[in-house]
DNA sequence: TTGTATGCGTTATCAC
DNA sequence: GTGATAACGCATACAA
């Protein structure tokens, strides 16, 4: 059943290499030959083995992506992103969920390694030492983070923070929350430095930091009685998880949004425009990400010698739906004092 | 760089042979040797080559997924049920995402079949013909469909549509909506079906079937008005994604859900959960239905000698939500009459 | 332009 | 229990 090139070659009447050489360098054959190989090629389904092909030429024709989590929305839209780009390249895809857990990604990086000619690796918390090791094994594009040399695709945190903040400000609301993601997390890291640095040209404006987060829904909920408390009029949230986490809380607690608090998340994912109240997020383009990486992964691929490439901070654009509105300027809901 | 089997057999002062029995097939080799070898192997960093090992086997130790949107949440659950169950066998994961393009679906299963032991394919609406060529191609498991003795994994969906209608009927709903999935989808064929034969059993209840429509959130937009004009006090989506966007159309119309209409939706997406009001859902358990292709695909690769195995009828579980409610004598919405 | 010969890294077969 | 050898399907260098 599995016809190989030695079965076209038979048919067409020619030998094996010419038959090769229709398939990868049509201009290498005399045209007649080719028609006439690629025809025989096409009725008997003729498909080249991949393992044979990469076992000479080294390069395997497929890509791999390494996510903390399919079903989470975010890593959802990226590996789509990814995938398509991967696919108009001509690769095959390969995904590895890691189930949030770093320690788990070196292996699924070895696993994926030698039938790669490349991965991207979104890694939210892995160590640096852990990234440097993994980028050694096989070619490493990573997704928002950055680690030495390694090459990168990210988004502008800085400035979607910044235009958040300048939103908010611009409602009215002079105490701003930020419920902040994972301690670990190289995004975190980045979203609060811009809060703090936003914060610190807006002299009238104080700010709360509410701590460190759990990046889904839990989060949020647990942040809520914290947000509350802080006698903040609106919140930005390290992720659109978050935000929904903290609306649920904030909902429990007889809070309003946006009447009584102000919500801005981060990301924009789909789930975001369907909420109600729709979710004020940074939008993020996470299609774009997981293309840019592939970009990058194949300019690598393409060009070894050259140095690292790095897309860095990939434009970012608020969206303002329902969740935000002007501060009130008599709050309903008790604060402390 | 890479090192190969010829270094660790230099290394270990033993041939090729020996090093290639001493990984598949441990108990062919002295202890002490064994021993030796293993030890070299994991010093040198050792990893069998997959492609020349697949040359020679004819498995490649990977499997793959076809599915129709990885952005999906329903898809995006299958995704990460199908990985990390191959990856519990061992296998490595590929991934396709057809586009809604039911036309792809060929060409992505022949470009992934010669470098997986076998395929789950996820094609709603592809044409049975298609669907059994493509099972030619390579081993394949079908999911949410059957096409001749094609191996499926389907859930139940018409015990999921009877819980769903049994519970309404009990919270007083007399005038029942259906608002039903792509025409030619397999699964909104089955829904529709149970949703007729249940119907059937209870005289006292009309049904009404608004139509076929996109399953996503802009096809339940798209019923809202009829579902309104249809003087229904509930109604039945054919998957979470289109209750969501009936959800949002009566709410422009100023429809209070559950006040004035109760709705259920089925799949049970993890989203459906964190909306308000909370939807109340057929819930299917995603996760595992790519839990349960794999271990189908497994099965058949292992022995293909089998009759194709039908996991048929996975048991659904209606989950009760804020979307429901009973019915109110005196609707308050204007209904027709 | 085409055919022959070689080798990619591994497993399978068969001697030893 | 171990080693030499062939073979998997293809691409490449080289010869013709």
């Amino acid at each position: 059943m599995p016809v190989s090139a030695r079965d076209v070659a038979r048919v067409a009447g020619v030998s094996v290499s010419t038959v090769s050489r229709a398939l990868t360098r049509p201009d290498d054959v005399a045209p007649e030959t080719r028609t006439r190989v690629l025809d025989v090629a096409r009725g008997l389904g003729y498909l080249p083995n991949p393992a044979a092909r990469s076992l000479i030429t080294g390069r395997t024709g497929n890509i791999g992506l390494v996510v903390p989590d399919l079903e989470n929305p975010f890593f959802a839209s990226i590996t789509k992103g990814f995938h398509a780009r991967a696919r108009s390249f001509g690769y095959a895809a390969f995904i590895a969920d890691s189930d949030e857990d770093p320690a788990a990604e070196p292996e699924l990086v070895r696993n994926l390694a030698k039938q790669v000619d490349g991965l991207v690796l979104c890694s939210p918390r892995g160590p640096e030492e852990v990234i440097a090791g993994m980028a050694r094994d096989c070619p490493l594009v990573l997704v928002n983070r950055t680690c030495g040399d390694v090459a990168t695709v990210t988004v502008d945190d800085h400035d979607g923070v910044r235009q958040a903040m300048v939103y908010l400000q611009a409602l009215g609301h002079r105490r701003i929350a930020f419920a902040g993601g994972p301690r670990a997390s190289w995004s975190n890291a980045r979203r609060l430095s811009a809060f703090r640095s936003v914060g610190a040209q807006h002299p009238d404006t104080e700010l709360v930091e509410l701590g460190f987060f759990s990046p889904h829904v839990s989060g949020g909920t647990a942040a809520a009685d914290l947000l509350i408390a802080s006698g903040a009029t609106a919140a930005l949230a390290y992720n659109d998880l978050v935000a929904f986490g903290l609306l649920e809380g904030l909902r429990r607690r007889g809070v309003v949004v946006p009447r009584d608090m102000s919500l801005v998340g981060i990301d924009d994912i789909p789930m975001s425009g369907l909420a109600h109240p729709g979710l004020t997020s940074v939008g993020t383009p996470l299609v774009n990400v997981g293309r840019a990486a592939v970009d990058t992964l194949v300019a690598m691929v393409r060009d070894p010698t050259a140095p690292a490439l790095h897309q860095d901070d990939l434009p970012v654009q608020l969206v303002v739906r329902g969740s935000t509105a002007p501060r009130r300027t008599a709050p309903a809901h008790a604060g402390p004092g």
